[in-house]
DNA sequence: GTCGTAGGCGTACCTCGTACACCTAACGGA
DNA sequence: TCCGTTAGGTGTACGAGGTACGCCTACGAC
């Protein structure tokens, strides 16, 4: 057995995210992150057989960083609110991750272990096999869509200039965005996951 | 004032969607489009500043399709269910569009238009500014979540084989992978829909 | 008919992902 | 101690895609 792997995939794993988060998704490229690494562009094909599993291992990365745990004793709602507020927390810290948590949040360990969790919880609560297909769907697609929306821009950003043309062809859509600019991220985020757990229930 | 043009940006959209509904998102190269239009590549800029404006081009045709309009005395959660599966409907017919959706939601005039329509409702209900915005966020979240993860395949697709390595690390998540492919994509959107829907309210 | 403007096009360049062939470092066995 | 094997590391090059640039040309107004 000649010659030691000189890297591990956590630590291309860690280098790719470094990119990633100093010069966003279109810089992250196979040389720039070889670059990172002082390391040939095609060196990274030792690890990684093409991008997308590099995207992967970054995902996961973020992902795995995610707090199972859960106090015991807590109502099932707010067990969901915890494990999806800390997920949260961990993609937010690298917000360009989160296009990439779409086309690999499957092959992920660490997504997967997350939503193992979720289903224990569920199952906990009294969700039979329907209901929980069904809920975890609707907590997972509202906290991809969230994400997607505090990602890129708020509505709420560059909103003042371009929402004042609007006034007129769209009234509601000006009038809220003007009442948005008060609300921070994380309110909204928790105002609709809370809306969210509210509708749900094992008997549906 | 010379030589009129001989494209409308709508044939400029529609044959854009042909390609993608035809070849998917990888497909959709300003040579291909060019080639459906039997024009030159470098024809196209003279209708489009670059590549992004072509695929606003294209989500709007899809998006402007839904049709706004309620009958009266409905019940606002219905309406809201009514204007959320419509726009549903028009995106499922194209799903390649979904990823282009996120990023061009802002921008495209169909899109808002749907959603002055859906806070109109919400504001018609009694919804403040502030629970407007959280409401219309947490709707418009679920439905981008739920439009992704119906686009790149549903856990039930390919998910069989998957899973059945899963069962030993993910438990729950194996479990419920076989429950899922007893659900039709329909329920799932519905059934999260309904979630959402149960949990929203004026007074939050 | 002529002219100016804008539509249409060919070429070329840059960036990316990655196939391929080569060099070389390191470890086991002799 | 030396050598052969094997996998790590690299340079080069190709094809795809977006698009800047400059030329040619069709068309409508006068």
């Amino acid at each position: 057995m000649p010659r030691p792997r000189s890297l591990t995939p956590a630590a291309l794993a860690a280098a790719a995210l470094a990119v990633l988060d100093r010069e966003g998704l279109p810089g992250l490229t196979m040389r720039s992150v070889a670059t990172e690494l002082h390391m040939s562009t095609m060196a990274l094909y030792r690890y990684v057989p093409d991008r997308s599993a590099l995207e992967r291992l970054v995902v996961d990365l973020v992902v795995s960083g995610t707090d199972l745990g859960l106090p015991a004793g807590l109502p099932w709602r707010e067990q969901l609110a915890v494990l999806t507020g800390r997920i949260r927390t961990q993609i937010g810290a690298h917000p360009a991750v989160v296009p990439l948590l779409l086309s690999h949040r499957h092959t992920s360990p660490g997504t997967l272990a997350w939503g193992d969790a979720v289903l224990a919880v569920l199952a906990g609560a009294g969700f039979g096999a329907r209901a929980r297909v069904i809920a975890f769907r609707a907590l997972l697609a509202y906290l991809l869509g969230a994400l997607q929306a505090g990602h890129l821009g708020p509505l709420s950003g560059s909103g003042t200039g371009v929402m004042a043309g609007l006034s007129g062809t769209y009234p509601h859509l000006a009038a809220t965005a003007r009442a948005a600019q008060a609300i921070t991220a994380g309110e909204e985020f928790d105002g609709g996951l809370a809306i969210v757990l509210r509708g749900l229930s094992p008997d549906s």
